[in-house]
RNA sequence: GGUCCGGUAGCUCAGUUGAAUAGAGCAACAGCCUUCUAAGCUGUGGGUCAUUGGUUUGAAUCCAAUCCGGAUCACCA
């Protein structure tokens, strides 16, 4: 049996196909078919799908109507299989297609637990996202990259493509730093044994202690009579911070063994949320590894013009005729600056993985960046260049504006979880419908639910824009929200196990009667498949979340209005089974393409 | 200042390859659990789609200008 991997045609592309044959056979003109434009019918209107007319009236020199009704008439003619009615209203023609087609593909598809996912295209894909810095724990920014990260993975495996998810760690640099001084001066050689606390959190303590300590200095020189610049170069700590810089540069051990160990405190955190929030990666690549990386890439661009040295020895792309700017890729001193290593690790990534798209999840305020990134790597010719791919994000905001971890008004990524874990307990036992659970079970219960509620939270909005997360009114559970889906799932499955005669098989699939609900329920769930691959083309899992959510409310809507288990009679039964089986497993697939585990039961 | 992104119901957001009377969720109000999980369902109210002009049979969607908000234009990362 070979329906392992959905690769029937959807319905709309048929109805597009139908269209284009039906116009060349009437009025001999070949119309492209992605030029014929299909809607789902409103549903004050009869009919499943809509063919609007307006776009080839013109061409066909025909009036609306009289061209519907023509095309209609044709289409029930030459394919009553699949159309048994239409209607045409102004320059709509909305087709009803035959419940026998429905059935046949809820049949066909039910029990497929694949169903929606490609057949593999061994196209390989490099995503990376998460890229955090070692000197503080990770915010909610920090989730809704991760989430997405690892959404817009799953999703294109989802569409045939082998993934790589690397994570890039920018594990040196001033602000590494800075927490390492800060730590240094006032430490008293703390760490997170003798604290108990997560490494992540204790060396964030110390990055935000610089910046309170700098600010204090910066104050105390201005006070002597000096200027803000000035004060801002001179105050002793930040000398501290670049004298370390220069000395990590160079290899000093006792830095070296302060930043190894600082470090591996940070990582140990991070591993706890990332094991927490359910991510990994393939690669990982340290910055302090690669950030020599681009330098011959550099010579390179010289010796082909692309680059050009100013008399000072700086090394420049003049970008000015693509509509951007000139820009450094090599200070004067020799050492490269953050692009450079970007375009050093691009190729390297290149060599590595050869992947034909690489997807780089990072927020928007490196939009510019990334254009330059692209720009550069194209006219080095890298092979790499025309697969990059800036996954841009908007900055997660609060009410009073923009999260600032130098200034502590961050929402941490850990407190964040335990409080959403939290409150999936209180509403599990205020509802009270899982006593008998074990207490592991409980916990796992917990976890699924606060964290499917923060996961859709974070990808329920197109990833372009920016979201404001207001802390004052948490996350709900109710309507537009995971739990909301997850408990739909629950329900399903609670049905179904209760229905012991589920041999969920329609004998008679010519049984022609289906109430709207029931064909709704049908029509949306054929769409999923479509969804994956938009979700996918558009890198968006917010298409995804919008879907799940509309299967489940009419879900939730036909379960109040038909009994499954009471049906009417027993094809009846048969069919909803199946619709139920159905749905439960959309569901479950595409809370899995967004991270987010249903459970069984809640 | 240049470039880019955004402005849709009280709030959070869909809809933006042009298409029927602009949709959800939350909040508010009114109903529905002797029947498969009420974290649910049904209904009501709520809109100058920032503004103005243009293109079109048709504009929230395309074009122009304006207003408001944000990002970016570092030998920072």
């Amino acid at each position: 049996m070979q329906p392992k991997y959905f690769s029937i045609m959807s319905v709309v592309q048929q109805i597009k196909k139908n269209t284009a044959k039906a116009i060349a056979s009437l009025y001999h003109i070949e119309l492209a078919e992605e030029n014929i434009l299909i809607n789902a019918t409103k549903p004050e209107f009869e009919g499943d799908y809509t063919i609007v007319l307006f776009a080839f009236v013109k061409q066909l020199k025909k009036n609306p109507e009289q061209l519907g009704n023509e095309l209609g008439e044709y289409l029930i003619k030459e394919n009553a299989s699949l159309f048994t009615a239409y209607n045409v209203i102004k320059g709509f023609l909305n087709v009803t297609l035959s419940n026998s087609y429905w059935l046949n593909f809820l049949s066909t598809n039910y029990n497929n637990t694949n169903f929606g996912i490609k057949q593999n295209t061994n196209e390989k894909v490099m995503v990376e996202y998460s890229s955090p810095n070692t000197n503080k724990p990770l915010h909610l920014g920090h989730l809704r990259n991760n989430f997405l990260g690892w959404s817009i993975a799953e999703i294109l495996k989802a569409n045939g493509n082998e993934i790589v998810k690397t994570c890039v760690v920018n594990d040196r640099g001033i602000h590494i730093c800075k927490s390492m001084v800060a730590w240094k001066l006032f430490g008293n050689n703390e760490t997170p044994q003798t604290t108990h606390k997560k490494g992540d959190h204790l060396v964030g303590d110390y990055y935000v202690k610089f910046n309170d300590v700098y600010k204090k200095e910066v104050e105390e020189i201005i006070a002597t009579g000096k200027t803000k610049e000035q004060a801002e170069k001179e105050a002793p700590i930040m000398l501290a911070a670049q004298q370390m810089l220069v000395d990590w540069e160079t290899g000093k051990p006792d830095v070296i063994e302060l930043w190894k160990q600082m470090n591996s405190w940070v990582y140990k955190g991070f591993d706890e949320t990332y094991k927490k929030i359910g991510s990994n990666f393939d690669k990982i690549y340290y910055e302090s590894k690669t950030y020599l990386l681009g330098k011959d890439l550099v010579k390179q661009g010289l010796e082909k013009n692309v680059f050009y040295k100013k008399e000072d020895n700086s090394v420049w792309i003049d970008l000015t005729k693509d509509g951007l700017d000139e820009k450094v890729v090599q200070r004067k001193d020799g050492t490269s600056v953050y692009i450079t290593q970007d375009i050093g690790l691009a190729e390297q990534r290149q060599k590595e993985y050869n992947a034909k798209q690489s997807i780089y999840v990072v927020g928007d305020e490196q939009n510019y960046h990334f254009k330059v990134l692209k720009l550069i790597c194209q006219k080095l010719d890298l092979p790499s260049a025309d697969g990059i791919y800036h996954l841009s994000y908007g900055m997660v905001e609060l009410p009073t504006g923009k999260m600032k971890s130098r200034e502590g008004t961050v929402v941490d990524a850990d407190d964040l979880i335990t409080e959403m874990i939290n409150i999936a307990k209180h509403k599990t036992e205020e509802l009270g419908k899982v006593k008998d659970f074990a207490e592991d079970e409980l916990a796992e219960l917990y976890n699924t639910i606060g964290l499917g509620a923060l996961k859709f939270f974070l990808l329920r909005v197109d990833p372009k824009k920016k979201m404001i997360f207001n802390p004052e009114e948490s996350i709900d559970f109710h309507g537009f929200t995971g739990p909301f889906i997850q408990y739909t799932h629950a329900r399903i499955k609670s049905i179904l196990r209760k229905i012991t005669d589920n041999k969920q098989q329609i004998e008679n699939s010519t049984f022609s009667h289906l109430f709207p609900l029931e064909k709704k329920l049908i029509i949306e769930l054929e769409t999923f498949p479509a969804i994956i691959t938009e979700a996918a083309t558009e890198h968006d899992p917010s298409k995804l979340a919008i879907y799940t959510f509309t299967i489940a409310q009419t879900f939730n809507s036909f379960y109040s209005q038909h009994s499954i288990s009471n049906a009417e009679n027993e094809e009846k039964k048969q069919l909803r089974l199946q619709l139920a089986v159905l749905t439960a497993q959309v569901l479950k697939t595409g809370m899995n393409l967004l991270g987010i585990n249903v459970p069984e039961r809640m």
